[in-house]
DNA sequence: GTCATAGTTATCGTATACGATTTCGTACTT
DNA sequence: AAGTACGAAATCGTATACGATAACTATGAC
């Protein structure tokens, strides 16, 4: 766990990926991870040098990056690492809520109670984690946190999409959009109340709206800031 | 409308486009209309012949579709149209019900009686087809239908996800999955019921149920038939 | 007759090469 | 001094070429 990127194919654990495979999941953690900023140029040549082979495969790493909205490739100009733009944020945020919420919703009924401690447990570390004022694993330990309850989810689809938020607000990580004063302990909080929902067995609906709103209640936090 | 492939980047207007964005356009809309159907055997070196140019725009254009679920392309082996597999389906489906019930809710408050009065002619119109049986031109006039209500949908990252599904759905047209006897109609009585749910302000949370279950009623028509 | 194995063919994956386009810098004009 | 026009450098887009891999076919053994 606490990896950083995120999602089924970005780490296939054999040597034998195709180099575009390896181009692919090379600068995907490179923009994940935060070694490439937003906005920054991704001159295919200088890439296929670092990585010791020819453009082709990471022209292909670099369109499947594209697709996933993590790059952004204007023809005859050139990649950059796709945006910090206010509205870009709120979009994916938004899209995230409902993803999560879905994913929460329909993986609940399948969580055991094993699953839940181990939820649990991550929580209480990301507790810790405010007291030491260390963002970066507390950014990590969420993605943990709903990564355990998503375990079981019986919908691949809608949990790659999730990932693929996830990996989306990671690329502007470093950006003024992350940690609002005070948002995280309530984050901290609301994952408590989510897990006790799912103890007891709530309605889908229930549960959907609370995985919701929490997602919901960050980009709020933002928007709320953003606007003094 | 009416158009066939959907999407924001299915057809850029001008020649100027580059060999891969043809090729993937190309290939998308044999895909979605039908012409190459799941299973269907891409052979780079052949596409490229066909459209006239190299095989690497091409290889682009694949890893673009494969990204969007359209293909799936296989180390060493190839590009095929992908699955009919009926989990698939089911992803698919589930998927749908959840992004355009998100669709339709954001959409709702933003819809004015003009654009109701040309979703109700084209619902219309749908429902002169159930009686001629033209289930192709119901198919189309249903996302015809849709994409009226999301005219001003506040968030083009859900709307894309509208559209990827509706073209991976059209991607296994001709399958079994479609047409489920009576579904139609229902859908026709459906899709007026939600218009006037719309009318009367109905609250977000009701507006997002209605249209969700609408998908989600196509989907339990064909898991009850497919029972049997 | 069926299975295993070797050889052939088809197709893929990637490197290299080069024309096309954009961008940047410099010199020239007003 | 500011703006424009030209030229050079950087970078992209695509074609071609060839080694590598997998699929297919045919031959032979049991």
């Amino acid at each position: 766990m606490t990896e950083t990127a995120v999602g089924s194919t970005a780490v296939e654990n054999a040597a034998a990926q195709s180099k575009s495979q390896q181009a692919y999941a090379a600068v995907k953690a490179r923009i994940v991870e935060g070694a490439y900023t937003p906005g920054y140029r991704l001159v295919l040549a200088k890439i296929a040098e670092d990585l010791g082979f020819s453009v082709v495969p990471v022209r292909e790493a670099i369109r499947r990056l594209e697709a996933e909205g993590l790059v952004k490739f204007e023809r005859n100009v050139g990649a950059t690492v796709s945006g910090i733009d206010p509205t870009e944020y709120l979009y994916t945020m938004q899209t995230l809520s409902i993803v999560e919420g879905a994913a929460t919703a329909l993986s609940a009924p399948l969580i055991d109670s094993v699953s839940i401690a181990r939820a649990r447990a991550v929580n209480e570390e990301m507790r810790e984690c405010l007291e030491h004022f260390d963002p970066v694993r507390f950014t990590a330990l969420n993605q943990d946190f709903h990564s355990v309850l998503f375990e079981h989810c019986p919908n691949p689809h809608i949990l790659d999409l999730v990932h693929r938020g996830w990996n989306r607000l990671a690329s502007i990580r470093s950006s003024t959009f992350r940690f609002v004063p005070g948002r995280a302990q309530e984050s901290v909080r609301e994952h408590e109340a989510l897990l006790q929902l799912i103890e007891s067995g709530a309605d889908a609906d229930t549960i959907e709206k609370a995985a919701r709103q929490h997602r919901a209640s960050t980009l709020d936090a933002y928007l709320a800031q953003a606007k003094q």
